[in-house]
Parts: structure tokens; sequence; C-alpha cells
RNA sequence: UGGGGAUUAGUCUAGUGGUAAGACGCCUGACUCUGGAUCAGGUAUCACAGGUUCGAAUCCUGUAUCCCCAGCCA
């Protein structure tokens, strides 16, 4: 490995982690280099609490100069690992945008080099092969107040564990029947370090080694080595595993070989959502949502469908920062992280949602006009749009009250609004149903408002979206909202699968402007005044379907609420 | 009366002996052809109790609360 020139600790950021970083740097620890990993285990699809991981880890791997970050799977179970799950991690990280290079990893690229390592700790008196039943293992370890009992076997000869290693390989053996244990401490107050298993015999086919292997090795040991074959210089990981950093040192220190040093941080934790693999299997086995990536899981699959943007989280990452104490980030920020990013990007498009039909009576029948509209309104270069009006227009049932309470200052009989980018309307009548239900309003324009200037510079407080009902288009659109009531489901007394919103899905078919026909999956905009949307992969020819990946902000919805 | 961690505003994070910083949220107001965006202002004495010190969120002592650990999972 090349040395590097230590990068000044000036303009890295300050979390602890970095701070550490910068004190090895400024020591000249590690030859200055500066090397981490991303180390997830192929059993399950990557969530936004791996996006903390990925972020800082990559993160760091970019920021110190020569320095890198290996993408490593860590696959040493093949009895829950999959090639599937190797490629939408790989292809999350990337849509992420980060770039491990040459540094794809595998644990079990390692295989062969750890069962040697196992030989010299054998060798060396620092593992014995038990005999010893899963259960027995339990009992013989104690409790966590009192210490363990000695297995039978923990003095067996080096050379006959050896020779029943090599035939635990050899495949002698079936499942269970013997394990290899570290030779450390039953009596230690730390549980990890009670002669902890290191290999335990799987027949099971492995998707990257087939049957080559019948011993696979644990965790611990895996983990530890392999960050030293990597040469990883900090190995950052996830507080639970605190408890387990003096196995880490101890597996490298007793084979005497490369040092790496475990640093533990607080994971993510997010309002409104679940976390745990576990819990995010059950919804979708048990079909509570509609698969991993249903646009209202936490999975990075599914934000990128319902539209979150990689910057966008990344963002979110930077702002929680890095810590060591257990916390919970409100939703709310990551959707902040969002809107700004969408409100610089995203183009604006009309569309209505629960569709009223308005009738300007005093515009000339079968006829038509266009207006101009702007694109958006954050960045010029985006240019504008022609979009079609006439006579009858949908609106937005809620921008329209028969009694309006007082601040309302959207359509009501009698007032007058403007029809964004289009002219100024004033409601004259109101048209119901039998059932007393408005089916209609009518208006009446001002000419001389074209455009949607008030031609006498008179001020109009209301701007409502409209959709010209000759023009428009149909479309399927899914509103989403948190998928759990609470803010702490997993930390409920009650169980998580009852706090499950049952309104977080609702869909409706919405209006929308002409340009809506054309868009293509994964595109992603503002519908003005609403929120924003992404065309999802359902979206077929003609037949558009769009994710509400937000609403705006709403004062209004506020304000009415608080008024309530 | 096992071990390991943590404790700064509603939330997250900085501050490491010199009198609490930033972000989100929330509240006010300005502006506005998105009640969006933007802009201005407001919003904590640092878990608690003692102690050291001219001076403590920062040092010491004690207490409390929360989290993690008894997979041949990671």
């Amino acid at each position: 490995m090349t040395a590097n020139t230590p990068t000044p600790a000036g303009d890295i950021p300050s979390d602890f982690i970095r701070a550490i970083i910068n004190e090895d740097q400024a020591a000249g620890a590690y030859d200055g280099r500066v090397v981490t990993r991303f180390p997830p285990e192929p059993n399950g699809y990557l969530h936004i609490g791996h996006a903390k991981s990925i972020c800082l880890n990559f993160g760091v791997g970019e920021q110190y100069q020569g320095a890198r970050c290996h993408m490593r799977f860590d696959d040493t179970n093949p009895t829950r690992e999959d090639i599937e799950y190797v490629e939408s991690i790989l292809a999350d990280v990337k849509w992420l945008g980060f770039d491990w290079g040459e540094n794809l990893c595998y644990a079990s690229d390692y295989f062969e080099q750890l069962y040697e390592y196992a030989e010299q700790l054998i060798r060396d008196g620092n593992a014995y092969v038990d005999s010893l039943t899963a259960d027995e293992i339990r009992d013989f370890r104690g409790t966590l107040t009192e210490p363990g009992k000695k297995s039978p076997d923990r003095d067996r000869p080096p050379e006959e564990s050896l020779d029943i290693f090599r035939r635990m390989r050899a495949g002698e053996f079936a499942d269970g029947e013997y394990v290899l244990r570290a030779k450390i401490d039953m009596a230690s107050p730390n549980l990890n370090m009670r002669d902890p298993v290191l290999y335990r015999i799987r027949h099971a086919e492995h998707h990257r080694t087939g049957d080559d292997w019948c011993i696979y090795p644990m965790y611990d040991y895996a983990h530890s080595l392999s960050d030293s074959i990597e040469e990883i210089t900090h190995s950052l990981c996830t507080l639970e595993f605190e408890d387990h950093r003096p196995l880490y040192d101890w597996c490298q220190e007793v084979l005497g070989i490369y040092r790496s040093r475990q640093i533990e941080f607080a994971r993510l934790n997010l309002t409104h959502t679940v976390m745990s693999k576990r819990r995010l299997r059950q919804l979708v086995e048990e079909g509570h949502v509609a698969g991993w990536d249903d646009p209202r899981m936490p999975t990075l699959s599914a934000l990128r469908r319902r539209g979150y943007t990689p910057e966008s989280i990344r963002d979110m990452c930077e702002r929680v920062g890095v810590a060591r104490r257990n916390s919970m980030t409100e939703l709310a920020l990551l959707e902040h992280c969002l809107r700004e990013d969408l409100n610089r990007r995203a183009p604006r498009r009309m569309a209505v949602l629960r569709p009223l039909k308005l009738v300007i009576t005093n515009y000339p029948e079968d006829s038509s006009e266009e207006f101009q509209a702007i694109n958006n309104p954050e960045d010029e270069t985006m240019g504008t749009r022609q979009v079609p009006f006439g006579r009858e227009v949908y609106i937005e049932r809620d921008d329209f009250m028969e009694d309006p309470p007082r601040r309302f200052y959207r359509l009501a009989p009698g007032r007058e609004v403007r029809l964004r980018y289009a002219c100024l309307i004033t409601c004259t009548d109101v048209v119901k149903d039998a059932q007393g239900e408005i089916v209609e309003v009518h208006c009446t324009y001002d000419p001389d408002s074209r455009g949607g200037n008030a031609p006498d510079g008179r001020r109009v407080q209301g701007t409502i979206h409209w959709v010209s009902a000759a023009h428009a288009v149909p479309l399927e659109v899914r509103l989403y909202d948190n998928l759990f009531t609470e803010s702490d489901p997993a930390g409920s007394e009650t169980d998580f699968l009852d706090l499950i919103n049952h309104d977080s899905l609702e869909t409706v078919t919405a209006m929308g402007e002409p340009t809506l026909a054309t868009t293509e999956a994964g595109d992603r905009l503002q519908f003005e005044r609403l929120g924003y949307f992404c065309a999802d992969t359902d979206s077929r020819p003609g037949a558009p379907v769009f994710n509400r990946t937000t609403t705006l902000r709403d004062t209004w919805a506020r304000i009415s609420q608080r008024d309530t």
C-alpha cells in the first residue's frame, strides 16, 4: 500500500469519527491511509438507515486524499443470502451516487484464507473444536450475572482439533455436530468473549461459492479478518457492535495481522416508519404493502420509486450528523431536504386531483386559446410552455367553498380569484344535484385580464390552478401518507401492525394538462399548489400513473386545521 | 450488588474551563400570479444533586433515566 500525504484537517466536517481520522492523519497513523468499507449482508433490501452508513463510509472515502471505501458483502451465511440482494444493493448504492471503483469485495472470497487462519488459531492453542450441542453451549455460556462453564472439549489437544476441523471441512459431519470455538475466557463479563463460535457446519449452497464449503465462518471472525485482509483502517459500524469490539481486536491480535480500528456510531432512526429487517419483511410478506418497493416503504428502492432524489437523501444524512447517542430523526427533515432539492429542479405542471367543473358563462362556446406558463420560477432556463384554456375548466374542489370561513381567500360566491396564468374570474352561481352536492360552479371572466394580470392593477387575493376540460388528460394519482400513525411504531406498547395508517394510500383519477400525457417513468414534477409527483413504473402509453412524493408546505391546511 | 454505552431546545447536531452555535420544526411579520419559494425576527442555561474554580455544558463525586449484550444471525 502506498503512503499518502495526510489530508489537512481544516475543512473536513467535525463529527467525532472524522475527528478521530483527522487525528490519525495528523499523527501519521496507518501510513496516512484512510480506507473504510460498507459491509451489508446480502439478505434484504437497503433502507434509508443504510443510507446513513453509506454516506458516512463512502463520504469519508471521498474526503481524504487517497482514501477509498470498499463495497463488501458480508456473505457468510448461505442460508439467508441471495444474489438478488447483491444486485439490488449494488444498484441502490450506485443510485445514491457512490462509486467503489475496483473495490468490490466479498467475504466469501476470503474463505480459503479465513480457513487457514483458523488452523493457525488451533495450532496456537487459541481455538478448539467443540462437540457440545447448540443447547449445551447456551447452557454453558452462563448468564449476564453468572460466569460460564468450560466445555469438556476445551482442552482437546490442538492436533486433535486440527484433525476434526479438517474433517469438518471435508464434509464428514452433519450440521451442528461440531463447531470451532475461540479459546478466550468463559468467565468474561462480556458474553462475546466466552469462547465464541468461529465456524459452524452448514451443508448449504452458497450463492457465490456453490458447494465448495460446508463450514462457514461467523460474523465476528469473518468481519474482523476481512477488514484486516483489506487493510481497512477505520471500520465504522453501529452501536450494538460495541460489545464485539474486544473480540474484533482479539482476532487480529492473536493472529498478528493488520490492525483495523472499529468505531461505533448511532444508527439512523426516522419517525413514522420502521427500519428493522424483520418488520419490513413482515409488512411485505403479510401484504400490508405491495412489495419492497412500495412507495410507502423506507427502502431505497421504494424512495426512488416514490420520487425521492438521491441528493435529498444524502443531504439529510449530512444534516443529521454522526454521533454516539441513540436518536430519532424527524421525517420532516428528510421532507425538507427533498422539497429544497425538487423546488430547484422539478418542472411545474397543472393538475387537478379532485375535479370540480367550472363554466365561464361569458366565454365564447366552442372557442379556446393558449396561455404561456412558466416551467420553473426558480430557474428561468427551464423556459415556458403553452397551456390550453376554454370555456369549461376543472378546478380543485378544495378551492371552492359556498360558505367560506375567515381567512379563506379562494373561490366563493361573489368572489374574484385568478386562474393561474389565464384570467380573473368571479363566481356567479353554484349548481347542485338532487343530493345537494355541488356539481358545477359558474363564473364570468374579465376579458381584459388575459394572461392573469389585473388590467387596473386591482389586488386579487387568491390564485388557483386549473385544467381545461376539453383538453384534460386523466391521470391515475396515488396519494401517499405515512405508513404509521405514530412517530415511533417500533417503540410503542402497541404492536406496530396495529399502528398502520389505513389511509396511507388513496388513489384518485386526476385531470392534468396535456403535456402530462407524455411523461416517462421516473420523471419528477411539481403539480402547482399540490406537491411533487413522480411518474410511476406502472405508467402505460396514454395512461400515466403518478406517485405523490410529498405535498408542498401547506400554510392554509395548518390555519384551517388550527381554527377548527 | 454482570458488562458496555448514552444524557445540550419539540427533533438532530456543535461546543472539551470564560459565560450556549447551526439545521429542521414551531410562532410573528414582509413579499408573492403556487396560502409554494424567498426574506426578517422569535423559540434551551446544557438529566439531577453536591463539589473544585474568579469563572463549568465542559473537571471531580454521587444519583437518576434510557439503550445494547446470554444466535452454531449479521
